[in-house]
RNA sequence: GGGAGUUUAGCUCAGUUGGUAGAGUACCUGCCUUACAAGCAGAGGGUCAUAGGUUCGAGUCCUAUAACUCCCACCA
């Protein structure tokens, strides 16, 4: 009945069949109890690449385990679609910049973009096996989502914890837009470190000062030494000059200058560092701003107007040594705070923007990441970690195009905050204006015209799913969601803000249980690169090649929480096992074709091979419930092998020939074969549903009202087995093996008769099966002694 | 500088509460066994990173150390 077993064709058909027939479908009316999962949106911002493969395969493993667990399982699927990295996709793809066109034409641009890449993704995910509910799909730029972004906004800030206000933000000048704390990335760079006379008041003698910055010379507004350091102490109160700028600045001390770090005297520019506004606001210095948003030095820099800021430190340190104002030149990599998405040094401005509080509480965050259960669970440390660290709010303003509108106006008049009613979201300030005059009586508004960082809209996925505002009885019963899954790299951002946000709407967790993936690896502390990730590492090529089935077994050897290189190796141990379980099944099933299981009287050995099942089902289960699903796998594999190679192979003789046997000891046999199968395939459909529903399909199904093998649950055998049967059919398989080493160093086929067996010091279950034992090995005659342990082997030639 | 993870066979990794070191793979040997040669059977291969300690007994617990990786801080 099963054929040669062709993916290519097979694969595609029973995801046709999964999605025709609503098999992973979310049942809103079921009263099941509920396993939800926060599944990760992607990023709209290129490919899908081999890592997200691993990360949402791992994840779909626990979907369909809960499935067939019986739980009624919410698995949505989302895209993240606006934000920074679309933005950069669709200029890329289209060869243009956004701010060169109307806003509507570049949003209606990205439109196009994100509805092509979403179709891609989502043709992938299904082509993986990815059990998700399509029919549950959000998009993050969404009129729905908007709304529920807008409106977790205004909750914010009706508690309180989102404000507008003036204060230093990270400011990335190469994308022009304000970036979270959470975007940075450290990154060494090489730079010199330039030490620059500064020369002191009626006087021939200079202060030396180093600096990697020298561009900022003409925002200098003094110089800071240590109040301990006795070398400068003749100098304090006294003004130096700024070289070639020519102003005098004065020397003042705080316990922040550093002694040790550079020459102990640093000159202080209140922009671009965080220390120099912090000094700034502590001793109310004159703001000089020397750099545009654009990343281009202003009039303030004189002859240097206009220049990049690279290009202008060269200059004036050419400059410098021209004057003879260059002392030395220091080389030196230091690590420097950049943007995660290209790379550029980060500038640090003063800007009007909307922060959302993060930093007053620290504590619960921490207290609510710590009743999470985290897996594994020292991935909380990373969590606490970072929110230790936490030393700024989120700034949530992005002076960019394709995003969720702050829904906000500024009354022109007396400049009030207006905001609009929960009924008008989503709302665009650009487009409409409030239904009301101000307070103050004025009718003419300024309009927000900043978008939200994209984590401002994904930190509510919870909310999202669970209806937030939609449906009050869905959102109780689905808060706190059962499952977050996601890789490492954004514990600090998306799981951070997803905890904050349902900390400040609901006072609730987000989820019960947070899973953490690892990263692929292209090599051993390589990361993928493009390159790579195009050619022989693409999801689209693996799975073209060696199917689906395959690349999901390979994420499944990766152990949680923890990066994996990428190895074909481990793709051809798949392909053997999925090819095994074809094999094997064709061959079981060729026995049981017109066969109507009824439970019979069993053998000893189909016992055994039962009690072993059960046992590892157990082992099976309580590895999932830990999502440990590798060594679940491993367990479930191991079983398999024994299955084909010893169960199998001492069983075939009992099938072939009742006419030896005995029907009975068939039928015996054929039960076995039956309900083992069935269930250990049942077990596999987690990690392989294509292969396992093709088997299904073909044989299982008549006895089942079930409509795909991934609508069965999981169960044990249901059948009695002697207490102690797993370990003396373990000696069975003892005996069967030296038996097999015996012919094996002998040379000799195992086919090979053996002629007489000698048994020592074996229980007396040896003896219940001895007809499987001299069927298996070809043996003629049985001899039983008692005494130590050993097993006798004749062969006469 | 703070924190975390890892270190077990040539390679990739298991090793639950302490009780004689495991799997897969590679290598080598044999076997075309009435499912599968993409198969089957078998052999060799390890001071469990190092040094101490607790214990009758430590891969496992404790204390140091080292190496590798990651996160965070460090930007004068």
């Amino acid at each position: 009945m099963l054929d040669k077993y062709n993916f290519k064709e097979s694969e595609p058909k029973w995801e046709k069949f999964w999605q025709d027939n609503k098999i992973y479908s979310f049942d809103k009316n079921s009263k099941k109890e509920i396993f939800s999962i926060d599944t990760p949106p992607p990023t709209v911002s290129g490919k899908i690449h081999i890592g997200h493969i691993f990360s949402y395969t791992q994840a779909d493993f626990i979907a369909r385990y809960k499935r067939m667990m019986g739980y009624n399982v919410l698995y949505p699927f989302g895209f993240d679609d606006n934000g920074l990295p679309t933005e950069r996709l669709v200029e890329k793809e289209f060869g243009i910049r956004a701010h060169e066109m109307s806003r509507e034409e570049f949003r209606e641009k990205c439109m196009q973009t994100v509805e092509k890449y979403e179709q891609e993704f989502k043709q992938l995910f299904i082509r993986d096996g990815i059990s998700s509910d399509w029919d549950r799909v959000y998009n993050t730029i969404s009129p729905r989502v908007q709304k529920l972004s807008q409106k977790s906004f205004l909750d914010l800030y009706k508690k309180g914890k989102a404000y507008y206000g003036e204060k230093p933000a990270i400011w990335c000048p190469e994308c022009q837009v304000s970036i979270a704390q959470a975007e940075l990335e450290s990154k060494d760079i090489a730079s010199t470190f330039n030490h620059i006379k500064f020369f002191i008041e009626h006087s021939d003698e200079y202060l030396e000062i180093a600096t990697t910055r020298p561009e900022l010379l003409c925002a200098c507004v003094c110089v800071f030494v240590n109040p301990e350091d006795k070398r400068y102490a003749p100098l304090v109160g006294k003004n130096v000059k700024v070289p070639l700028y020519n102003f005098y600045v004065p020397v003042l001390t705080d316990e922040k200058a550093d002694i040790d770090k550079g020459t102990g005297a640093v000159m202080c520019c209140t922009f671009g560092d965080e220390t120099d506004l912090l000094w700034q606001q502590k001793y109310n210095l004159p703001i000089k701003e020397a750099i545009t948003d654009g990343g281009r030095m202003t009039a303030l820099a004189g002859k240097y107007e206009g220049l990049k800021t690279k290009k202008a430190r060269e200059d004036i340190i050419a400059d410098l040594k021209e004057n003879d104002l260059l002392i030395k030149q220091e080389e030196i990599v230091h690590a420097v705070a950049t943007h995660e998405r290209c790379g550029t040094p980060m500038e640090i401005k003063i800007k009007k923007q909307w922060f959302i509080s993060l930093v007053d509480d620290k504590k619960s965050f921490l207290e609510n990441g710590e009743k999470i259960n985290w897996y594994p669970s020292f991935m909380y440390g990373r969590y606490s970690n970072w929110v230790d660290n936490v030393d700024r709010d989120w700034c949530v303003s992005r002076q960019r195009y394709f995003g969720v509108p702050i829904p906000v106006w500024y009354c022109k008049k007396c400049g009030k905050i207006i905001t609009p009613e929960e009924d008008e979201l989503p709302v665009n300030p650009l487009v409409s204006t409030p239904k009301k005059a101000c307070e103050c009586g004025c009718t003419e508004f300024i309009p927000e015209s900043d978008v939200f960082d994209t984590w401002q809209t994904s930190s509510i996925t919870p909310q999202i799913n669970a209806m937030w505002g939609e449906d009050d009885e869905m959102y109780k019963k689905l808060m706190p969601m059962s499952l977050r899954p996601n890789a490492h790299d954004i514990i600090r951002t998306w799981d951070f803000y997803t905890i904050a946000k349902s900390h400040y709407h609901s006072n609730c967790l987000p989820w019960k249980n947070v899973m953490i993936s690892g990263f692929v690896m292209a090599d051993k502390n390589e990361k993928i690169s493009k390159s790579k990730s195009n050619s022989k590492m693409s999801p689209e090529t693996l799975i073209d090649e060696k199917s689906a089935d395959v690349t999901r077994y390979w994420t499944s050897t990766g152990s949680l929480g923890r990066d994996i290189i990428f190895s074909e190796e481990e793709f051809k141990n798949g392909a053997k096992l999925v090819n095994k379980i074809w094999n094997a099944s064709k061959f079981v099933l060729s026995f049981l074709e017109n066969y109507e299981p009824t439970h019979t009287q069993l053998l000893p050995m189909d016992e055994w091979i039962i009690a072993k099942f059960n046992d590892m089902q157990k082992h099976f289960i309580a590895y999932f419930e830990k999502y440990e699903i590798g060594l679940a796998m491993s367990e479930l594999e191991r079983f398999f092998w024994n299955f084909c190679d010893n169960y199998i192979e001492i069983t075939k003789n009992r099938l072939y020939k009742p006419e030896i046997y005995g029907e009975k000891a068939k039928q015996s046999a054929q039960f076995a074969c039956f309900v083992t199968l069935k269930e250990m395939l049942k077990m596999f459909a987690i990690y392989l549903p294509h292969i396992t529903e093709e088997i299904y399909q073909s044989y299982f199904k008549k006895f089942d009202k079930e409509i795909s093998i991934h609508q069965c649950k999981l169960s044990p055998i249901e059948i009695k087995t002697p207490q102690n049967i797993a370990v003396s059919g373990d000696e069975v398989c003892e005996i069967v093996s030296q038996i097999r080493r015996y012919k094996s160093e002998n040379n000799l086929s195992l086919k090979e008769e053996v002629s007489e067996l000698t048994v020592q010091g074996y229980s007396d279950f040896i003896k219940r099966v001895e007809y499987d034992i001299k069927a298996v090995g070809n043996v003629k005659e049985i001899i039983y002694r008692d005494g130590d342990k050993f097993v006798g082997i004749k062969v006469e030639k």
